[in-house]
DNA sequence: TCTGGGGTCCTAGGACCC
DNA sequence: TCTGGGGTCCTAGGACCC
């Protein structure tokens, strides 16, 4: 999906059309209709606080502003852009609807999170250019939205191919087409190298996916090791032998929030405590709503310094037991040293189990049991 | 007043078992 | 008194993705 939360809030506010437009932020007002019925929108100058950008419009886009920015930072770039808080009912809501119309078409879908999915068109009739338009079509129709479809041989080529022609475009992309289309590319775009690869390949002299496809696999391995070493002398010949995974079983669910201020260990004691406990409830309710029991509790903590710690531990019997679940994430908390304000906490369930009338049934009988059992 | 929140996967060491 | 080779589970950290 193209700038999908942005173009989502468009669809609310057509009116902002054209212009820069940015969701994120925390305890950002939704917009208010003023005295002469005009809706009032925040600008990122106003705007103070932590919090990052999430989607920018391609306006925002061209003023520098992107994904993952700091807003504070952004707003020295883009004043004047709006900012809208981010909607997730509504997102989600769009992402259900555009997945649904494409499994219409083609039901081999995998998903990649809210926006972005895998569809598998090798099983279908007529050609693949045609299928993505119809794809593009039905996506319109159900949520009003663009999206931009790479078709190619790969998963790999697929996520680069649907960049190159954002927004609301189709690449058509086959192996042939690797050096000219692929090489020149930075080694970034590849999905797998994130920012600490691509600074390592940059010490290497390797900028492009060309210069990495050039780069002998023994000099890749021996910077890499084996694994990843092998993985991007592979990658950047375009080769994925990945199949489109259509069904998917959730291994952990988790609650995390950064604090205003950066809370302390003693001094913030009692709301580091309730946010703690709030944390666990969430993840509880999660759990049971989703019909998921678990065995291992983590939590985690960012200080101040933003450096981040985990811990965990797992129980003999799966959980969705809030009181459960603090206590194991107070445990947790006991070994870690706090030396530091904390600027984040976090609370994680792992080991999920699916929570069937024959696990229920057997969570009982393990409850009445006596604790020496 | 840099740096959200929800995830997945990989690595590596140690415990423990056969 | 020293010690193979395989396996699984648990824990911690980190890279990466949307």
């Amino acid at each position: 999906m193209d700038a999908f939360f942005a173009s989502v809030e468009l669809l609310a506010y057509p009116e902002l059309r054209g212009q820069p437009v940015v969701v994120g932020g925390r305890r950002v007002d939704r917009p208010q209709t003023g005295a002469d019925g005009r809706r009032q929108f925040s600008r990122l100058r106003d705007y103070a606080g932590r919090g990052v950008i999430t989607t920018s419009t391609y306006e925002a886009r061209a003023l520098g502003v992107f994904s993952g920015m700091g807003l504070m930072k952004a707003a020295q770039l883009a004043p004047e852009a709006i900012l809208l808080p981010a909607n997730f009912d509504a997102y989600r809501d769009c992402s259900r609807r555009f997945k649904a119309a494409v499994a219409r078409i083609a039901p081999q879908i995998e998903d990649r999170g809210i926006d972005e999915i895998y569809i598998d068109l090798s099983a279908l009739p007529g050609d693949s250019l045609s299928l993505a338009r119809q794809i593009k079509q039905a996506v319109g129709d159900a949520t009003g939205l663009s999206c931009s479809i790479g078709i190619t041989p790969n998963k790999l080529l697929a996520k680069i191919a649907s960049d190159l022609d954002k927004p609301d475009g189709i690449t058509l992309l086959a192996m042939d087409d690797i050096p000219t289309r692929i090489w020149p590319l930075p080694a970034r775009k590849i999905n797998g190298i994130g920012p600490k690869a691509d600074a390592r390949l940059a010490e290497l002299g390797i900028q492009s996916i060309g210069q990495l496809a050039a780069t002998p696999l023994e000099l890749l391995v021996r910077h890499f090791g084996q694994r990843y070493g092998h993985w991007l002398h592979r990658v950047a010949h375009g080769l994925d032998e990945r199949p489109v995974i259509v069904e998917h079983e959730t291994k952990s669910i988790s609650r995390e929030s950064t604090f205003d201020r950066d809370l302390h260990p003693r001094q913030d004691r009692a709301e580091l405590s309730e946010i703690f406990t709030g944390l666990c409830h969430r993840v509880a309710d999660d759990l049971q709503r989703k019909g998921y029991t678990s065995r291992t509790i983590g939590i985690k903590l960012r200080f101040a310094d933003f450096h981040a710690v985990t811990r965990d531990l797992t129980l003999p019997v799966a959980t969705a037991d809030a009181a459960t679940i603090r206590r194991a994430a107070g445990e947790c908390l006991k070994r870690i040293p706090l030396e530091q304000r904390i600027r984040l906490l976090g609370v994680r369930a792992g080991g999920l189990q699916k929570e069937t009338a024959a696990n229920m049934a057997a969570d009982i009988r393990q409850a009445e049991l006596p604790l020496f059992c």
